[in-house]
DNA sequence: CTGTTAGCGCATTCAC
DNA sequence: GTGAATGCGCTAACAG
């Protein structure tokens, strides 16, 4: 049978308040004692029970990453990140999943506060209203919150975002700088807090250069790579443009495909930026120059920030902002003086 | 205050036995008080402490899910259609990423059985050797256990694989029916039980065909991109296969790049197929053609299987193995009669 | 059909 | 320094 805390303390010949002060190494204990407990824990492989500890209010070390799609490599990384920092604080990490859907969401709040999750980290916006009210309860219930890669808390909360105003000006920085004035931006559905920042740092950059931005240039698509490859293919049949700024590097893939299918050549007819760089960055072809999101350290930071909330080592919430690095590849090159 | 099953209770007239009852819908109640009882659930949202009933022994609906890294599509695609499943059948899913360090295997198998996780999912080998005395722990306490994608297990547990043997050998017929006979292998270090039998259906084609099959022309890599470009570019320079067989996307992609370098055209100078059909084939250019493996269907089914080991409906132990399917794309093309 | 009671394994006052 | 006793919230015999 599993052994418990009273087999231990019967064969170490102490109490059970002793093993358990040994345990969570509070209250004093003479070292003689201790060694002998810690002895007979390691000798009958001894595991506290979590759920009775729980129980009595203790810590689950467990926090939960609510993520809307784990399969995006973007999110893939950001969760790897986040399970490599938390494993080493001691935490383990629940996924979920929302898939986008509001129902999805505010059922996982529910497990959330039933499993007495110690945090959740939200890498997605909380968008359902049935959610807020679940959310609340979860917030007056001791567990920690904190957001990444966006910023519109609703409640009281850590944040870590990266600085999108300025990732949308170097984009178009560097677009300028090798003298394209005609670029098209492909976007999702604005929605984000991050796509307007992007599309505001775009602007910052193009009104500094001088040149004015044509609106008929700027393609919302559903962030997806058929629907981006729709939404380049007319872009690129109706307008000319000698560059494009996509939000993320499944959009940037998607244009290159687009103009792959026109006989348009990346970069030397049309240059390409990315944003995220994610894996697919390296693999696409030609390989993409974007807007590198400092993905590891946004992991980082938050599973660090919640962790020292969990802890009560700080009372006031606190924001993150990390900045972006743009990585030039092969997919932008200088503007041909007769190009198109 | 947590409202707890006694205010439950209290507020319904009732015992907390007959709340209880209706939670787990156990035993005969009457229609009416049943009613009431929910009612009042409802009432004060209330939600059941899981640790309480765990520690009387029920289930806590939580699943792990042992992957060698999160961040690679694959298992990132794996994870969704697993934890998609897993939600509907009531349960919540771990994220265990070992990043292929023993060490953190044999960590997590010991948390994994303090939380007392109703099954476990493996999508790594078990390589080590102190996970293995760790795992027989975990299977000696009821706790369910499942492999998916390998077929290694050391110890009785439902296996869900593709067939691919079957998929080697498609991948072979693809390339030989376009008349393709000089055909290289970009492998990894061989030790997954897939990878043999990849090989092991490769071969049969080519032996079908009456096609020898030159050794030099199987390249091993430590399966990352860089690995892959470097000894899919040596590769190149060395002999001149007219085709290449990848055992996974991401070498396909590396195999594109070393290509591309050095002004080989894909198709047209050198075919190249893929594996596993993740977003990477979609995304690469040219659009990769490769052999799918069927990951929804193959988290649906480790998932059913576990849930019903779990429940307890099943004690025989069982293997699923699910068929490979060729999805032909733009990465392979007929041999041209003076190719190369 | 419903209620009483005794644990599940542990943390935590209080005493000693 | 150490231990006995109590309760965390729930399930499962056991009685009615």
């Amino acid at each position: 049978m599993k052994t418990t805390i009273y087999d231990v303390a019967k064969a170490a010949g102490v109490s059970i308040t002793t093993v358990s002060r040994v345990i969570n190494n509070t209250g004093r204990i003479s070292e003689k004692t201790r060694q002998k407990v810690m002895n007979v824990m390691k000798e009958m492989a001894y595991t506290p029970n979590v759920h009775a500890a729980a129980l009595t209010g203790k810590r689950t070390n467990m926090i939960a990453l609510v993520t809307p799609d784990i399969s995006n490599p973007f999110y893939g990384e950001l969760a790897k990140s986040i399970e490599e920092r938390a494993d080493e604080l001691g935490f383990q990490m629940m996924i979920c999943s929302t898939d986008y859907d509001p129902k999805k969401e505010t059922k996982y709040f529910s497990v959330l506060k039933q499993k007495k999750v110690d945090g959740i980290i939200f890498a997605t916006g909380i968008e359902n209203h049935d959610s807020m009210s679940a959310l609340e309860e979860i917030a007056s219930e001791q567990i920690q919150l904190a957001m990444i890669s966006q910023d519109k808390a609703l409640l009281p909360m850590d944040i870590v975002v990266m600085d999108d105003v300025r990732g949308g000006y170097e984009a178009a920085k560097h677009l300028l700088s090798l003298g394209h004035t005609n670029i098209a931006c492909i976007v999702g559905d604005g929605s984000t807090t991050g796509e307007k920042n992007r599309i505001k740092g775009f602007r910052q950059a193009m009104e500094e250069a001088d040149v004015p931005i044509d609106k008929s240039l700027i393609v919302p698509t559903r962030f997806s790579l058929e629907s981006g490859k729709e939404e380049a293919g007319k872009l690129l049949d109706r307008n000319a443009p000698t560059a494009i700024f996509a939000f993320n590097d499944v959009l940037a893939c998607a244009a290159i495909q687009a103009a792959r299918i026109r006989g348009i050549k990346v970069p030397d007819d049309l240059s390409i930026i990315g944003f995220d760089n994610t894996i697919l960055a390296e693999m696409a072809a030609p390989p993409l120059t974007t807007v590198a999101q400092p993905i590891k350290d946004m992991g980082r930071s938050v599973i660090e920030l919640l962790a020292e909330a969990i802890e009560g080592k700080r009372k006031t919430k606190q924001k993150i902002v990390l900045p972006p690095e743009l990585m030039v590849r092969h997919s932008t090159s200088p503007l041909k003086p007769r190009a198109r």
